[in-house]
DNA sequence: AAGTGGTCTAGACCACGGA
DNA sequence: CCGTGGTCTAGACCACTTA
């Protein structure tokens, strides 16, 4: 019933980390030295250094040790990076995101598929309709942080540039209002979960990680259905921002 | 170099959750039968099922068996829940949120105390001015799914029903109104990261489950700040949605 | 009472990183 | 090379649930 000694020996470390006492990047004890210090067998000061990595405290490495993890996030601003004077002028609709920080893509892939069904539901479209499907990864400072699919109705963007990897200034949303379907509304859903193994890997996320799941409906006059865009965030590199009247 | 035995058990169970081969409730092999029908040790398959419990993907209770997770989540409107005609008329904020199921509160908290000092620069106070503290736990069918604490300025509120617990029809905003300082716009920053034990406590947390943090700030005409209030969501529970135009 | 998950031990071998 | 974390074993005892 009294607290387990895996648990008392994490509670005083997050202790430690809360306070500042360990900060940012510094080394935690080994799981030797807080076996030996707390008379436990090393599997039982593993485990309590395990309760730590899986709260999103510390990141191990083997070789090197265990350190403290810090927490710069990325301010994202979902309504204002969204405003029309953004893409309008052919700006980036990310650079407020960054503080002047370039963001980068990889694993950049543009392709004509059937639509999947629950993306068909949001664009209204017939399942298996032909949709341009834009796959890439972003990073900062080389370091990935988010990953992003966009699904866009080929009745519509066939034989514009958002049919190519590289989309022009402005981006996407310009050449939609190119097209004669500028988004005016957006909706954004969002959840956050634990990541599955492969968004994982993709966005080399330490073991108490969560990511965010953003889905964005964008929308031209009249209600049009235009784009959806499902985007995978590393949690611990974004704060979102929203701003509306009442 | 190849993957270790715990984590193929758990790619293969997990295979099986996601396919839905094995459905939301459905018992998973205990530790032991793991441990017999792969010839390990039970404590090798019992890291196989903690790696599935991390993920979110399934739940362990003692004496009972570890079990397939449900998601069903609520639905919060960020946009329209907090459009004026809501609060403006004596309806909860929240009954959107929840396909009519009832919200309740528990854990009520009011008290006047010196302001924090980074909720003092939101609300442009003087570090330690009196607050109005409202601090208070949200529960649906029995189950907690969100904790909440309001920050208001004393000399905004005081005398107000804002200082009671129970504000009247309308809530804590239309109150607002009362006094002269109507909401008129807002703005949410959140995050997510995985739950401290007080929070996991609070909420009921299983072990794979995150929290989304959401921090909203309400303004008056002329860009008066008048609450802030930070909330922390048990993701498991929570859709969130935001809609605005370009 | 039998089976479940929760915790712990005292060993072992390996892969990796830094001095 | 040595210390780090990563994985595994073959036991053990306990707390809890269900039948």
């Amino acid at each position: 019933m009294p607290t387990p000694p895996y648990r008392q020996i994490a509670d005083e470390l997050r202790r430690q980390i809360l306070s500042g006492e360990l900060g940012a990047g510094e080394k935690v004890p080994s799981e030797n030295a807080l076996a030996l210090q707390h008379g436990v067998a090393p599997e039982t000061a593993r485990a309590a250094l395990g309760v730590l990595a899986a709260e999103g405290l510390t990141e191990a490495r083997r070789g090197s040790g265990t350190r403290v993890r810090d927490f710069k996030p990325i301010l994202r601003r979902g309504t204002k990076r969204l405003a029309q004077s953004g893409w309008g002028e052919g700006r980036s609709i990310w650079e407020a995101d960054l503080d002047g920080r370039p963001l980068t893509t990889d694993r950049v892939t543009v392709e004509e598929l059937p639509c999947p069904a629950h993306i068909a539901r949001a664009l209204d479209l017939e399942a298996d309709a032909p949709v341009w499907v834009r796959d890439r990864r972003y990073l900062v400072e080389d370091q990935p942080v988010m990953l992003a699919t966009s699904y866009l109705p080929a009745v519509i963007v066939a034989g514009s540039p958002i049919t190519e990897p590289d989309t022009g200034p402005g981006g996407t949303y310009a050449r939609l209002a190119d097209l004669g379907h500028k988004p005016v509304h957006f909706r954004e859903v969002a959840r956050a979960r634990m990541p599955l193994p492969d968004e994982a890997e993709a966005l080399a996320l330490g073991k108490g990680t969560p990511v965010v799941l953003i889905v964005r409906y964008a929308y031209a006059a009249g209600g049009l259905p235009v784009e959806v865009n499902e985007m995978t965030l590393d949690a611990s590199r974004y704060l979102m921002e929203w701003e509306f009247p009442a």
